[in-house]
DNA sequence: GTCTATAAACCGATAGAC
DNA sequence: GTCTATCGGTTTATAGAC
């Protein structure tokens, strides 16, 4: 451990004239403070994130970044917002990069994406699709954000659909769907642009979970022991799942 | 909000007299102790359950509770134990009973028995599929309970087996499992009695992973206004997994 | 085995000087 | 916009009387 600072942190950039653009400085203050907080929230958690550490950790005193933040709840949605929007520019970039490839690879391609940088931010997964914080409610800024990576990922059942690389097994595109869910579903096929019968969305619905769950188990340890390889398992089960839909390969 | 109260607050039961017999009288505080600590944990989740705060509404003073639970963790400890045997007894119950129905059906009613357990029990549900307590390790003690439900669900398949009610689809039962989870998954068959071929283990694993996935989405609040009856899409879903397994309806 | 009292931390948030 | 100082609350855990 360094001994704290109080003096201006910028490892990278030249320090900016302090008296110059106030507002780049601020935006850069802002950045750090949200990569403290990112940090801490690996150690201790969502719920127990906080403030007067996270000014610590950044140089500063608690006071001080109520002026760029102004609850910790704010703080605490600024990195929700964050963390959803670098997962989900990381699966668009896939999805776009594998616009050639066959459908069922591109799902399969998508899923490991995922499950790479869910890995790689352990933290980040938990706070977006772990417990949720308590006595804190997510505003709906959050939810737009949220929708990017099942966007790409029905993209690429889309996609298909349009290319006619979509080959549902009879039993999957007659299957039917419980009628208390079907406008739902058909505003979801409008929301998706997802022109494809009932059961192969509920069969990619189906795989979306799939893929989630199969994620909290692996990173919360509820499949301690259960396999040797949980990659090669999130994979075979992704590929599985991509020609249930009927993605062609 | 009300004032405070510094007496007893036994709205239901009336309070014991804390003297007689010594052996009984501690296991009645102890179950308290859990009771009133399950109840805090509906509102600060895992990570702000306080030892303090459950003594005080157990009408106990703090220290008085480290009689009973040496730490924090013990206490924890003992509410993971406890909440992973109420829903594997509840899961075993219902499978025993419908041992008499169609294997596909079972796997519906057992999946329906795990939701309204999880639906009706949000915090032990977090508790347990959850976002780990950090700086909190589970012991080895928590991972029998844990292996209640899954075994379960498992024996389903199991008894369709041996029933010859199993009848996998062609590219189930031939599809292969990555080698490097060949061990694991022969390991997993003898456990679970599983006499099945690998592609019916797989889309076994396929389906656990898949309900317990649907339940996170929907408790903690990812599904939101996707779907109009989420009970529903978690039958529709279960029956879907049932059938590609390849349990007989 | 329960109590009082205490140590030694921590927290969010605010007031007001500079 | 950053600082000091503070309010009013929280926690885990222990010491020692009864």
């Amino acid at each position: 451990m360094s001994a704290p600072l109080d003096q201006d942190d910028a490892p990278t950039n030249a320090t900016p004239k302090v008296a110059g653009a106030r507002a780049r400085a601020r935006a850069e203050v802002r950045a750090a403070i949200l990569a403290a907080a990112a940090e801490h929230l690996a150690v201790e958690g969502a719920t127990g994130l906080s403030l007067r550490a996270v000014a610590r950790d950044v140089g500063m005193v608690s006071s001080a970044v109520y002026r760029y933040f102004p609850s910790r709840d704010h703080l605490l949605t600024a990195l929700i917002i964050d963390a959803y929007e670098r997962l989900g520019e990381t699966v668009e970039l896939a999805v776009v990069a594998s616009s050639a490839a066959a459908p069922a690879a591109r799902w399969v391609d998508a899923a490991l994406t995922i499950r790479i940088w869910a890995t790689g931010h352990r933290e980040d997964f938990a706070l977006l699709y772990g417990t949720p914080v308590p006595g804190y409610a997510a505003p709906d800024d959050t939810v737009a954000p949220g929708t990017r990576v099942t966007r790409a990922l029905a993209a690429i059942v889309a996609d298909a659909a349009r290319a006619g690389q979509l080959m549902p097994a009879s039993d999957v595109s007659g299957l039917a769907v419980d009628p208390a869910n079907r406008d739902a579903f058909a505003a979801l096929r409008s929301e998706l642009d997802l022109d494809v019968p009932d059961g192969v969305m509920l069969w990619t619905v189906a795989a979306w979970t799939q893929l989630f769950g199969l994620l909290t188990f692996e990173l919360f340890g509820q499949t301690r022991n259960l396999v040797t390889d949980d990659e090669a398992l999130f994979r075979d089960a992704a590929l599985a799942m991509a020609t249930r839909i009927g993605l062609a390969d």
